[in-house]
DNA sequence: TGTACATCAGTGAACGCGCGTTCACTGATGTAC
DNA sequence: TGTACATCAGTGAACGCGCGTTCACTGATGTAC
């Protein structure tokens, strides 16, 4: 481990911690193989050796990031949990899920070009090691709601979406640049507002007749877990409205 | 206008059309200039007549674009307000912004390359000549629907993020390939509950003491209309976490 | 413990590529008289 | 109506660039005996 080695003794995370430092300085898209490679002061096609390409890269970041990201989300909700309740009212029953939301924002707007990189990298593959997902934590604290009974039997299959749209619909407008803020305090506040306004219009909906259809994310199919019921057909015509993206 | 002369005609137009094509192609940023201008069967610095850099190109797209989205947008609100109402029940006030929502998710999922690249473009410049501009039409039925008395005085100010966050996020995890579809008539339904939710828990609010703070978009800067409130001093540290993406 | 040798993880030169942009130019167009 | 001429909107060659990736190579490492 000592240095000036030939040996670099571990050029992937070395390279994968000087492509994060580029995209935080440059944005997601603002460097190249080449850069990171030179910032860890190795020759370009020594990356070779540990990565198939620049995207295998990008991809082997981004499940990385994503794993923090779990991990980070999951102790904000635990430690909302844990958080005091004033003598003589009962818990918020929503506390974990508006923590995970804060989260994921704060997250978002701490690291806005890592995030970009993230959101643009797509969804992470079957055979991802990113543990603990995110997609899971929240799937997780849908479960639990559902369990409490704070959220009706009825509503719980696709809440995944229903929540996290708003959360992420948020951050991206800020990464975008399409909101801009210049005031903390009055963003935060409203950031709660569009989670409690969700999660409010969520448990209080009034459901059709029977549950609500499923809905897939790349992540759950993975997964093939309690949201069931794949292969449905779609109509005619559907496919050119709801093509997949590649 | 004849074809084969020497002048083009409409280049500016004819680069505009070509660079869209390309993006429906290839993606949002998988097409080059000289492409476009080969397209079109010009050379390519002949594009430099009628823009400053492919840059420039890109930014008069992308406000192209969103004033076609602006127009329908506004007409999905119209036909929706025309929609028969079963005798004996009241018009759903929410109607005219469901259409809206409805439409924003159509248009994303219909043209994804082409969102992304509005979306990617940043926020329309103060000088933008984007009209309708689909912000504008978003407040104008937030406006309609406080003025009917549907979303209390208190929580109209924000209230585009409130409703803006869920539609925009839905469109991105659809684009991003975050939630896969392959049930059209599902996601249709998810969608609907997404903005239904939203809205119901938006009417339904309580608001903290007094109204909701306002946050500005870049859009609603340039107008400097109801929003008002600016320049608020930030807090020890928020510009950390807050920083306005550049 | 010393040595032979396979494997691992680097090097550095080169490949072919297409990009955005500049530049001096010229043919076409339209207008003034 | 015809002509002179300014302006407009193209051409095409060239610029410098950095990119991802390949390749034959070699020095360092670690293991078997």
């Amino acid at each position: 481990m000592a240095k000036g080695r030939y040996h670099h003794g571990d050029l992937r995370a070395a390279l994968l911690d000087a492509a994060e430092e580029l995209v935080r300085e440059r944005g997601a898209d603002g460097w190249s193989l080449r850069e990171a490679s030179a910032r860890v002061g190795v020759s370009p096609s020594a990356a070779y050796h540990h990565f198939a390409s620049r995207d295998a890269l990008v991809r082997a970041l981004s499940e990385r990031i994503l794993s923090r990201l779990g991990v980070r989300l999951a102790a904000a909700c635990d430690r909302a949990a844990e958080s005091l309740v004033p003598v003589g009212e009962t818990a918020d029953p929503l506390r974990r899920l508006i923590a995970l939301g804060r989260g994921y924002l704060h997250w978002a707007v701490e690291d806005p070009a890592v995030a970009r990189l993230v959101f643009g990298a797509g969804a992470t593959g079957p055979d991802s090691r990113v543990s603990p997902h995110p997609h899971d934590v929240l799937t997780a604290e849908l479960d639990r709601l559902a369990e409490l009974g704070a959220l009706p039997a009825a509503s719980r299959p696709g809440a995944e979406f229903v929540v996290w749209a708003p959360i992420h619909g948020l951050a991206v407008l800020l990464i975008d640049g399409l909101i801009r803020v210049d005031d903390a305090r009055a963003f935060d506040l409203q950031a709660e507002r569009v989670i409690r306004a969700t999660l409010n219009g969520l448990c209080q909906e009034s459901a059709p007749s029977g549950d609500w259809p499923a809905v897939h994310t790349t992540h759950t199919d993975r997964r093939r877990s309690h949201l069931g019921q794949e292969g449905e057909q779609v109509g005619p015509g559907a496919g050119d409205l709801f093509r997949q993206a590649e």
